[in-house]
DNA sequence: TTTAAATACGATAATTTTAGTCGTATTTAT
DNA sequence: ATAAATACGACTAAAATTATCGTATTTAAA
């Protein structure tokens, strides 16, 4: 309950390191997977996932690999986890799509409330913070 | 991704359910299914552990049911999470247990500083302000 | 120009977690 | 006595997450 998925747990783990080496020096996805002794396979995924939204850049090629692209104090962490996992709540009440009820939720206020809460939470700590 | 059970959902719509009783009113696990089309047995345990927890108060026998015990005022969400679903974080970086790393986890500090977070704001909010 | 090391990515398998059910015991008002 | 409710452990089913596989593409370097 309320937890990370893995998914992001190795892009977090991924960027740190990006963030000891000097900058844009290339990094693969080999390279972290050994290190941390991560799946690099997913890993891998992960990094393809986060070059699409631009966070990190991807070289191809033999020596190619992976380097932060943007500057991570501009992102939230709202905006990262939605990048990797869609939007963020604590339940999907939009319209009435995942909830059990047809028409009249008798917590759907209060869980609005607290998604609220939640995303203004991440909203205001920047993946910089978390990397660095 | 930080998403609620369904435990937790359920002990919700029946607690705002049972604040819309008047107070001390008895009100049955087969009723408030019925009302807001759960599955009896699982709502039926999660009323259970709450009487457990004393945050409502169980009446055996026919005619029985449950009806809220505390003031809801008085119980964070953070607390009320953790009754029903154990210790609150993004993650469990407690000790070494869960995380994947042996020794050096590089996101730990970060991790535990989002986890603080978390608390900090379901510390915040009260039981009552989602049930009312 | 061949080779090898890397990214890219859809499909699928394995695993884990969550959700739900079953069976049975106990309590107690009627 | 009966029936309607709570209580709860064991089990099953379903869903979500995590991981792997297979194959294609890119490109530096031999
Ligand atoms: S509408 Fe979100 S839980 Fe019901
Ligand atoms: S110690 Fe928590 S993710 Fe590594």
């Amino acid at each position: 309950m309320l937890k990370l998925t893995r998914k992001v747990e190795y892009a977090l783990i991924a960027l740190r390191h990006m963030q000891t080496l000097k900058p844009r020096k290339l990094t693969s996805a080999k390279e972290i997977a050994e290190a941390y002794g991560l799946p690099q396979q997913l890993l891998a995924k992960t990094l393809q996932q986060m070059a699409r939204d631009s966070i990190i850049e991807a070289v191809q090629g033999p020596s190619g690999g992976y380097r932060i692209m943007s500057d991570l104090d501009k992102i939230s962490l709202k905006d990262f986890f939605e990048k990797l996992e869609g939007p963020l709540g604590i339940m999907d009440c939009y319209f009435d799509s995942d909830c059990i009820q047809l028409g009249a939720c008798n917590i759907r206020t209060p869980i609005q409330r607290i998604n609220e809460n939640m995303r203004e939470m991440f909203s205001k700590m920047s993946l910089r913070e978390v990397t660095q």
